[in-house]
DNA sequence: CCAGTGGGTTGGAAAACTGGACTCACTGTA
DNA sequence: TACAGTGAGTCCAGTTTTCCAACCCACTGG
């Protein structure tokens, strides 16, 4: 990789990008915490699954924790920050089901009662954000939209 | 892999999870569209653009339009359905500036005027969605959280 | 004692990625 | 006319990752 544009989201999905590991989340938050259901759920290879798990706790999405002490056992736990990345599930769900699924939807309930249909709105008007709704306010100038390289 | 989970997550990933495949669409949000620039920003060896462009466009992400015709050359936009995406970016980048970045963020601004902060409300009640807001409704049931298959 | 379970590790083949060189069709400059 | 440059790729050899099955170890339950 020759000189990528600086990025948040790059740097998002040098941790949750690789292959695996956004499913690995969803069954976290699903409730499957244990090696064994996350790869009979995920359908990873088990050594993936490892390396996996191991990369997520060290960037401190997962924290591991044990249940049992003889013999010893783990579960995997999001963390404050794992949980926050549940909304991306959500969206990319939603995304999923509305442009690809041909299958019944996974349903899910938000606490008000309704089915959640999840949207992204802007905190300060609290109105939904559309997709052209934002601009660049400070980019780094060398890395405008031409696409120029320093 | 061996009978995984029915998820649309799981959908929307094999034609968005593949390395670079959201950096490509971060590049198409910020306006850059044409190959040799995506090449630049998103740091992708030329080939591995050019496949993902392919994927990207079949599958209704990205369409390919001509912007000259002697010499052809062709950029890339988002089509409807890759729009949609957009929030999921945002909240990329949300996360990856609370968590990990140490870089001056690249600022989005909301057509409100404020500096953008994206956050998953549910369009029922028009309430932010907290991370355990949510119950699964109508799973598949053999396919519940104990991970158990079939 | 024996099968089963949870949580891994190991090894080799297959697939994906990497960086660079190369092509082809033009354009703009001298 | 010649020549450098650009846009959009393709091709290739070498390196990494992934994949998958098999294996290991510690323990439990019957």
């Amino acid at each position: 990789m020759t000189a990528a544009r600086p990025c948040s989201i790059a740097d998002a999905l040098s941790v949750v990008g690789e292959k695996y590991s956004l499913l690995v989340l969803r069954e976290v938050f699903l409730g499957v915490r244990r090696f064994d259901a996350m790869v009979r759920a995920v359908g990873v290879p088990r050594d993936v699954l490892a390396a996996r798990l191991r990369h997520l706790i060290e960037a401190g999405v997962l924290e591991k924790v044990p249940y049992s002490e003889r013999p010893p056992r783990y579960e995997y736990r999001p963390t404050e920050a794992g949980l926050e990345l549940r909304g991306v599930l959500q969206l990319l769900q939603r995304w999923g089901d509305r442009h690809l699924a041909d299958r019944p939807p996974v349903v899910f309930e938000h606490s008000c009662g309704e089915v959640l249909d999840p949207v992204v709105t802007c905190r300060s008007c609290e109105r939904p954000v559309a997709p052209d709704d934002v601009r660049v306010r400070s980019a780094i100038p060398e890395w405008d939209a031409a696409g120029a390289r320093p």
